[in-house]
DNA sequence: TGCAAAACATACCAAATGGTATTTTTTATG
DNA sequence: CATAAAAAATACCATTTGGTATGTTTTGCA
């Protein structure tokens, strides 16, 4: 019954919630279990009755949080696209420009974490792999619907544009730590020309 | 006379190299000095007598050899471009696959400072700043260059286009951690693409 | 109401961290 | 060769780190 607001599972679930905010902008490592008790107002006893240890953590970190947050704004938006070029771009504009929990100055909380922890640590690598696999098979679901309809060529290959819009997202988020959201506006009229294009 | 191999200069540089290997592995904040001074040999006296500290060491690493080091295979081979669709493409394709010192797992080494540091220190974001903003203008002259010779449409934006193309080499450098050298070469291939409609 | 298990609190610890103070060795130069 | 400055070595330190051991309190339930 751990998921029904019982009291435990609010402890549990603030420690998360918490531990993200401070990974976010500190990074996993450099972001201490005192810390994130300092936050919490909950005793190190507490956090290492949820969490067998960091590393535990920050992997329900990962698969209860951030994933399903992710999801959320990445894949399921495009699951009933209509006009696929229209659907991807909205996807990456909404995601760039109207989260309000995501800051330009500290990117993406997912490829943030990938950068830091996929050639350290097998399990967030796998992890966060999911993640990132999802989105990647529906854009490229999403453009394959639309040579089957029409309005993409039929020479494109959905999975190479896939990891090609992945990858400027990834980057993008990685340019805005330097140069602010004007280089997410530049990125945005260049994806919407190449798009456009397809 | 320090950068003409006087035997301090060459303590100095050797700490640079090897704080640059684990560094590229770890990550800035988990490259701890003793780290440093273990693969080195060297004391702690020895390292903070060339360094006043772990900070100004890391600024040193980049401006006295990531920023040379890359300038030289992102910038360099811009420079005499002819025609700018391959040559972009070549820069490319040279950095993720044929630069023996880079690791697909650990991803490049700029691109992971900016995202480890950029939000943390102002002087890390500067330098690593100076580097992308170099390579920002060597692309958009080429591009630029294109449009005048007419192999380049018209319409084309060439600050736009370097974005783009900045942003997907941050980007597949981050998924690549993931993915393996796999995704660098379906990355490239629909670069190709993109870059020959221009 | 009694009581065991769950949830949380407190106090502690060894190792690692960035950095300093001091001493010794090496080097260039008169 | 003498000597001062540069370069490097040694020993130390306060703080932070992830984690444990051992309590105490709270909760569900027979």
């Amino acid at each position: 019954m751990v998921f029904f607001m019982s009291k435990a599972g609010d402890t549990r679930l603030m420690i998360l919630q918490k531990a993200f905010d401070l990974v976010y902008k500190h990074g996993f490592q450099a972001t201490s279990i005192d810390d994130i008790i300092a936050t919490t107002q909950v005793t190190k006893g507490a956090f290492f009755y949820h969490f067998k240890n960091k590393e535990e953590m920050g992997l329900a970190m990962i698969n209860e949080l951030m994933y399903p947050g992710m999801i959320k704004v990445l894949v399921e938006p495009l699951l009933a696209a209509q006009d696929p070029a229209k659907e991807v771009y909205l996807m990456m504009h909404n995601v760039l420009l109207k989260q309000p929990m995501f800051n330009v100055k500290y990117g993406c909380p997912a490829v943030n974490l990938i950068e830091e922890m996929a050639p350290l640590n097998q399990q967030f690598n796998q992890a966060l792999g999911k993640l990132f696999n999802e989105w990647q098979n529906a854009i490229s679901q999403v453009i394959k619907q639309g040579k089957i309809s029409g309005t993409i060529k039929d020479s494109v290959d959905e999975k190479q544009v896939a990891y090609f819009v992945m990858a400027g997202y990834s980057g993008i988020r990685n340019m805005g730590k330097m140069l602010g959201t004007a280089c997410y506006k530049t990125y945005l009229a260049e994806l919407k020309k190449y798009l456009n294009q397809l």
